[in-house]
DNA sequence: GTGCGGATGAACT
DNA sequence: GTTCATCCGCACT
């Protein structure tokens, strides 16, 4: 199973990108502890003109200074004071897009992902939404503006892909102050998963 | 320096 | 359906 090449993240369209990304799978690796899984659910955030993203209005800060960066970086930030969120960065430099996890099929080490969230066994809510997978695999912000070839956190192709009638575009979530972007259906999600988060359908 | 609110999740009623 | 935990980022003074 091989990574995600760099020119994978350099593509342009990121909402294509966001569906093409269903199906990979997420790893990271944090002190000698493998755990992943399949992607289930992302949603993409669209450059300067995206009233939903860090990045409207072209704001550079300190946090979102990452997002301008060339594809293939981690973007992870806290929010509410208390969840991680990861997300891809992708696209050329100068364009700041990037793509938010918010559902993962667990896959790999399993058992360290439940002692990471606190369960006794496997429930859909390990992996569902974007600071449960987050907190599952280890991340927060020591992982944040890592190259994605690394060997901390990577994506890899293990040959798994959804067809178009299995992948369902809708509203993303959280969003409701970006107005009337909060309608714009680049949220993709594996039609039926488990491992999609709670606001469904 | 201060104040406000968030790309959520879990535990409630 | 409602509440609340919890803290940095960001805009403004």
């Amino acid at each position: 199973m091989r990574k995600l090449p760099l020119s994978f993240y350099h593509q342009e369209d990121v909402n294509q990108l966001a569906r093409q990304l269903l199906g990979k799978r997420l790893y990271t690796w944090i002190d000698g502890e493998l755990t992943g899984g399949i992607i289930v659910e992302t949603e993409a955030y669209n450059g300067i003109t995206d009233k939903a993203s860090h990045a409207y209005g072209g704001r550079f800060t300190d946090r979102t200074k990452v997002m301008y960066e060339s594809g293939g970086l981690s973007y992870i930030y806290l929010c509410y004071g208390i969840h991680h969120l990861f997300n891809v960065v992708t696209g050329v430099e100068g364009i700041p897009q990037a793509v938010l996890i918010r559902g993962l099929e667990p896959i790999e080490g399993l058992d360290v992902m439940l002692r990471r969230r606190n369960m006794p066994a496997l429930k859909t809510n390990l992996t569902a939404g974007p600071g449960a997978l987050a907190k599952a695999l280890g991340i927060d912000r020591a992982l944040n503006a890592k190259d994605l070839m690394g060997d901390e956190i990577w994506i890899a192709d293990a040959g798994l892909s959804y067809t178009p009638e299995e992948i369902v575009a809708s509203a993303r979530i959280g969003v409701d102050y970006a107005g009337d972007h909060a309608l714009l259906p680049w949220r993709y999600y594996v039609k039926g998963n488990r491992f999609v988060s709670k606001p469904n359908t």
